[in-house]
DNA sequence: AGGATATAATATGTATACATATTTATGGAT
DNA sequence: ATCCATAAATATGTATACATATTATATCCT
């Protein structure tokens, strides 16, 4: 069954990655990762541009960016161009948490796939980045 | 990023259920189906072992089972074994609810990898199925 | 300008998902 | 027989995940 598997998959990799950024010291959700990675990478980004950029709905990131902001990794402004609008970035203290994370998160990478050889595994990521490109936005 | 395509993949293929479900004028979630097919399958199984076969804590399965009790689906019993344990069985009403769901996600499965032909999607199932049986349990 | 429509956050409610602690009961060791 | 480590549920707390509704603001249309 297609959708066990895959979230069997799913829950070896958030396994992973909350026992390996633990291991290092970090206190870090995959989403918070991918958040943080998002607004480095788009200044002047807001909320509705993370989750269109993490492929989730603005209501789970306006409590991811919650979390964020309480730890002190990112800042909230209101945007100049929309007043609506949230325009989020990193603080100093964030960037400089970013910069210690990102290699820990490179490094399990091979774990979240164990049981496959390296050929395997490009194999494996090939189809997982064809499938999901075909898949609907939610 | 792994991780990323997974949690995408697993995005879809939630997406794809609770949409096709809910079409078909059904109440239920992948996890409710998983446990219950696992209750079908294993007559006098109880909550542990239903956590068991599915790969879940069992505080969740806690929850799961309480609202497929809700639903009438199924019933619990304390084990004649064990005290401490909860037999669950399908009720009458939850056997037939399982046999108008169970065609409805046969016929899903293949929306959950859109994008891959019949044999890319044969062949990340097949590395799928060799990832996850590779995983350590958490 | 004023109204209809659309959009960004936020609020609310439901359902996972899991770590940790607690309660109750089991089974082995003394 | 009693102590003890273990195990099954349950309780608690945090963090997704998303549907739906609400509020504030923007934009389009006339």
């Amino acid at each position: 069954m297609a959708g066990h598997l895959i979230r069997r998959l799913h829950q070896t990799s958030t396994h992973v990655f909350a026992t390996r950024t633990r291991d290092a010291g970090l206190d870090v959700t995959p989403v918070q990762f991918a958040a943080m990675d998002a607004i480095r990478d788009n200044p002047g980004i807001d909320q509705a541009g993370i989750a269109a950029a993490i492929a989730y709905d603005r209501a789970t990131i306006g409590g991811v960016i919650d979390r964020l902001e309480q730890k002190g990794w990112i800042s909230r402004t209101v945007s100049p161009r929309d007043r609506r609008a949230r325009v989020v970035t990193l603080t100093a203290e964030g960037a400089a948490m970013f910069d210690r994370i990102r290699p820990v998160v490179w490094a399990l990478q091979a774990e979240i796939l164990p049981g496959l050889s390296d050929e395997e595994r490009a194999q494996f990521l090939e189809l997982a980045l064809k499938a999901s490109a075909g898949a609907p936005q939610p």
